[in-house]
DNA sequence: AATGAATGAGAGTTCATTCAT
DNA sequence: GATGAATGAACTCTCATTCAT
């Protein structure tokens, strides 16, 4: 990746053809794979290949390297905050105990299904832009978990958006500690059970004090 | 860095004189330096005319750019755990309040101190190496965190490990928002503030639990 | 353009069709257009996307890109040529003065119409070809003003093709320096009242040194 | 060449050993080589091996092609500079004929010493720089001419630099005539008294004309 | 006939690493 | 021991050209 990084998101070229769709698709995935492969850096010509596509394909729809890796951060980012934001939906005006409960499994199970790859993507959009929109994906959540924890049956939370960012961040550490110690589903299942523990608790302390 | 990532972790040659150890330090630092300088990826030349020696020096003392990464990183590693196991030690036999309240405050002090430079470290060291410092570090906190936990004059803990864990996961998320979030010192004292409730409530619904 | 450059000046297929004839046309004034957009380079995309056609459809008038800048520069050249050609037959049994003053106010005109493009594609067209059509149209331009040189009612030039070059590369050169200089039009009036004297002042002399 | 031609003229690091002086002219003298070599682009890679050292040596002395091109370019310009620049001051006070003889001698020999170098890099460095080193050049040659003629001891020219430009661009015209019509020695011989011919005339046009 | 997605060789450039001085 | 010029594999990106539709 050059130094500039002026790195528009959008595919240089829109689609305007199933095939170019399946093209597309293909290119993202094997930009995941290849990440994924432990010790091949990722390469422009070595994602066209696993994507059986050219070089020059890649570019037609990447304007360059650093806006494939954002379109691949933000697909991840997009299916965790969509998950989230469901499941979140689906609560309002439930108990907080309930809530919690739905968050985290939602959250754990989002963050699990690709999160090998989000690590690797994070750790290479170097850019500005990586934490940008890392921050978009937050901003979104913290909103969603705000408006249901604000619909509380049981409960009412002063300041929800400073109890859900907490939550978030509680949830992604949690996360990501069980994803680098690269063990098993044990440490998942037990992971997931003090996470729940935890947000109880705090959501608890959050209403006795007035939070 | 060459695609094969064989690096051995000690520098070739152990500083045995004065000059030496000054001039490993200053490698050192300078790779902080240029890490941090925003927007210029890290070279090893880059590193050496910053530190004031000759490329050749810099490879005189480290076999590799990975190895030279990986000293960084791992002095960073120590630093966190140093102040982490002192606050720790020096908090036996106290009520878990008081605990959680130095931990917090150690732990975060000393996160903040590099936090950027240990982000962007982390980042660059790919190799599997990275996360193994990472994880010996993980490692030595809880056991310090544990051993702590087991003191406690006004609780017990039947499983500290697990507590532990959750907990350094629970503050290196909670910091690590605050970080990205690129938010001021504000972020970073009401994120303390909750980080506290949180533990605190933790803590106590484990003691409550007979975790 | 691949490295070899075996061009076939010919367009693969003669325009035989109204149609063709069009849109080889558009294809032509797309060429010159794009190489005047000075900071773009010519691709051949670019050229068929200016004139509204694809890429496919040029490689069906154009075996390849230099065919293309070729027959483009031909044009140019035969313009000019054409331009000298009958303002010199037009000037045949006149005095020298008259037939200089026509001779220059003609070259300038043709060149400076396209000057820019003209020598941006004299620049590109590498190939020993972009010589080749230069020198053949200097050929035909040299042997125009011969003739009429040989027709002057008030001199005698033994050797017209010799001051007709001269004269021809004088022409061409200061044109060129005031395109060069990119002055406004000013600089060319000047050049131009200059290029009268020393045509005249050449060609007074060549008759009387018998030339 | 990228599309950005922010070329710095200098060479990159400026050279302190004897060595270094030695490998920058290597290269220098490569790239007239390959420049010469028709039917060949100008490769870094191409200029490198021809100069005996690799790629990354090229880059090392110079930031990137547009900038080593310059460098050629400027080095023939102020060939041609000098040789101009030091017969004119030799001729001050002659009277105009010798001047005028001196002067295209010096010109024509200095232009045929690397003449089909020079037209080849100026084909090359469509870059505004090279434009604007031919600027330079013809400023200082312009002015060292019309000095010169300042001091005829056999005629007055109220506006020396309007002759001086005048001729310039008639000897580089003529010059470049020949070259490009690539015809041997005597067309060479032919040309230069042409041009003796018609700079006598125009300079004695412009004295009795009071220019 | 026309399209434009796909191709892939090749260009410019960087940077970890070595080794003669 | 220290230096820094030299190396060259590898990377990102372009663009002339083809061919299935």
């Amino acid at each position: 990746m050059p130094r500039t990084l002026a790195t528009p998101l959008q595919p240089r070229k829109t689609p305007q053809q199933a095939r170019s769709g399946a093209t597309v698709d293909a290119i993202l995935e094997a930009a995941i794979q290849v990440l994924l492969a432990e010790g091949s850096t990722l390469t422009t010509t070595r994602v066209a290949a696993r994507a059986g596509v050219s070089v020059g394909t890649l570019y037609q729809y990447f304007p360059n390297k650093g806006s494939l890796l954002q379109t691949v951060l933000q697909h991840h980012m997009d299916g965790v905050a969509d998950a989230v934001q469901t499941a979140c939906e689906s609560m309002h005006g439930q108990p907080v105990r309930r809530m919690s409960e739905a968050l985290i499994a939602a959250f754990v199970q989002a963050k699990f299904r690709h999160l090998d790859a989000s690590v690797a993507l994070y750790r290479i959009s170097d850019d500005v832009q990586g934490k940008q929109i890392a921050l978009r994906m937050h901003t979104r959540v913290i909103a969603a978990i705000a408006a249901m924890l604000s619909t509380a049956s049981d409960a009412s939370f002063p300041t929800p958006e400073l109890v859900a960012e907490t939550l978030l961040h509680a949830m992604a550490g949690l996360s990501r500690g069980v994803l680098e110690s690269s063990q098993g589903l044990a440490a998942k299942t037990r992971m997931q059970t003090e996470l729940t523990r935890l947000a109880d608790a705090y959501l608890g302390s959050c209403t006795a004090a007035g939070i």
